[in-house]
RNA sequence: GGAGAGGUGGCAGAGUGGUCGAAUGCGCAUGCUUGGAAAGCAUGUGUACUCGCAAGGGUACCGAGGGUUCGAAUCCCUCCCUCUCCGCCA
């Protein structure tokens, strides 16, 4: 959510940021809205102080009395006048707030311009995507893969997109995921361990609703399959006001992450590359608004440093504003280099939301100079999503023998240096 | 799942229709006192929205939402949550 009073008092400066999102919002009509809730506001207010009054007035005086009667009929008109305006006011409210969360966040001035993908501007690369690999192929080519990940029976217990990891490949995401959270523990992240659950409120305040409910499972009682750990993550400290001193605060949670994925189809959703059900570690960062964008560069170091560990060649893409997302206002996505399928796939995200969910989800800290409650900023990034990691060693890292080398860095964690098919 | 009790300010805890944004205590802040501290004394101590150049007003909030009433923390309804006992169970 936006800053009311920003809209108000600069909304050149938001239609321009806007603008750059490449987004048709129609602030006038907002602006518009805004106004009459204001008017209709006051109208109430005016009334409420009357009843007050009155209120005050008859306490004095004997119950009964010819005057108290008098005040009685005289206050039951304000009474109904007052129900009337507040129904309206009520209304209008709700129009106000619908149209507030239909406003995306404003880009950074760092955002490059740019409407589509292909205008993200590549930040860095790391490894090489020219080694040759002539035993390469798609990991779902690989001979002996439907043994290791059965996309057939999980097709048959819960449909498609739900695989089985069996043996070595079972073994090998608990390896990822191992490793993933003791590496950002290293890095100062306090590991939580979630629901995977969350209700509207929660699901409202990260912007998963009202837009995009048809992307999460929902349960008879109104709760949502986690999309992401960022849910139920930036959620915790929702309507809560922390100290100063304890910015930032630094957090990491593994969750299997739910996504109906309504619409995707064709080549993107073989094997690994896309699944209803994946898992995948999140980090995530409360922080003082003025540090957010140095905090932003280091959760991409902390996503980039697993990579870098685990050998996979990999850019980084700094997304141009048509490319950002609703609520973002810079983000950077790492990409790893699939050798099979001659392709990038995105692994990591890392976002800063400013001061967008934490208006939202009202999370704020006490600033030590005035004493009064600011909104805190919200990065978060994976580090890193376990699929599309695994896809990239079993393509980049297929040897001759038709086994897989796991990485120095991965092998106490997988007790082994090769995986195997057989 | 069944039965019962309860949700009030940072915390504890009063308040069953009006003068209650709410007693009192603790905590916290500032000042006085002191060589310094404690104690003591004094004053202050929520959040949000809104009007105003400002000083300063106004309104809302007693778990949430609705209702009754001229008027609701207080009465009624629905929901959520917590606790105790029973049942069930990883």
């Amino acid at each position: 959510m936006l800053d009311p009073q920003l809209l108000r008092e600069s909304p050149d400066l938001v239609r321009a940021a806007i603008a750059k999102k490449h987004l048709d919002v129609d602030l006038d009509a907002f602006l518009e809205l805004d106004r009459s809730w204001r008017s209709s506001l006051q109208e109430v207010e005016a009334l409420r102080t009357r009843q007050k009054a009155a209120n005050t007035a008859m306490a004095a005086l004997p119950k009964g009395s010819p005057e108290f009667q008098a005040k009685v009929t005289e206050m039951k008109s304000v009474s109904a006048e007052v129900r009337e305006r507040e129904n309206a006011l009520k209304q209008i409210e709700e129009k106000w707030r619908q149209a507030m969360l239909t406003l995306p966040n404003l880009p950074h001035a760092s955002v490059p311009e740019g409407k589509t993908p292909e205008q993200n501007v590549v930040h860095a690369r790391n490894g090489s995507t020219e080694e040759p690999r002539p035993h390469a192929r798609p990991h779902w080519e690989i001979a002996g893969f439907d043994r290791l990940f059965d996309f057939a029976r999980g097709a048959k217990v819960t449909g498609a997109g739900f695989p089985f990891f069996i043996g070595d490949g079972a073994r090998l995401v608990r390896a990822l995921l191992n490793f993933f959270l003791e590496e950002d523990a290293k890095a100062g992240y306090v590991e939580v361990s979630p629901p995977i659950f969350v209700n509207a409120a929660s699901a409202t305040a990260t912007g998963q609703l009202p837009d995009k409910e048809g992307q999460m499972y929902e349960t008879v009682d109104k709760l949502y399959a986690v999309p992401t750990a960022e849910v139920p993550l930036t959620n915790f400290f929702r309507d809560e006001i922390l100290e100063e001193s304890a910015l930032p605060v630094r957090r990491c949670a593994y969750t299997p992450c739910f996504r109906r994925e309504a619409g995707s189809y064709g080549k993107d959703v073989r094997g690994l590359n896309r699944l209803h059900q994946f898992d995948k570690v999140e980090l995530l960062k409360w922080v003082h608004p003025a540090t957010s964008y140095d905090e932003l560069e280091k959760l991409r170091q902390d996503a980039e440093r697993l990579l870098q560990k685990l050998e996979l060649p990999y850019r980084v893409l700094l997304m141009c504003g048509g490319d950002l997302g609703f609520s973002q206002s810079k983000k950077y996505d790492l990409e790893v280099w699939a050798a099979g399928q001659k392709r990038w796939l995105e692994v990591s995200s890392c976002s800063n939301f400013e001061a967008f969910q934490a208006r939202r989800a009202q999370i704020r800290f006490r600033a030590k100079e005035s004493g009064k409650p600011e909104l805190v900023h919200t990065l978060n990034g994976s580090g890193l999503a376990v699929p599309r990691v695994l896809a990239a060693l079993l393509e980049n890292n297929l040897q001759t023998d038709g086994r897989v080398k796991i990485p120095a860095a991965l092998v106490p964690h997988f007790g082994k240096d090769h995986l195997s098919f057989a």
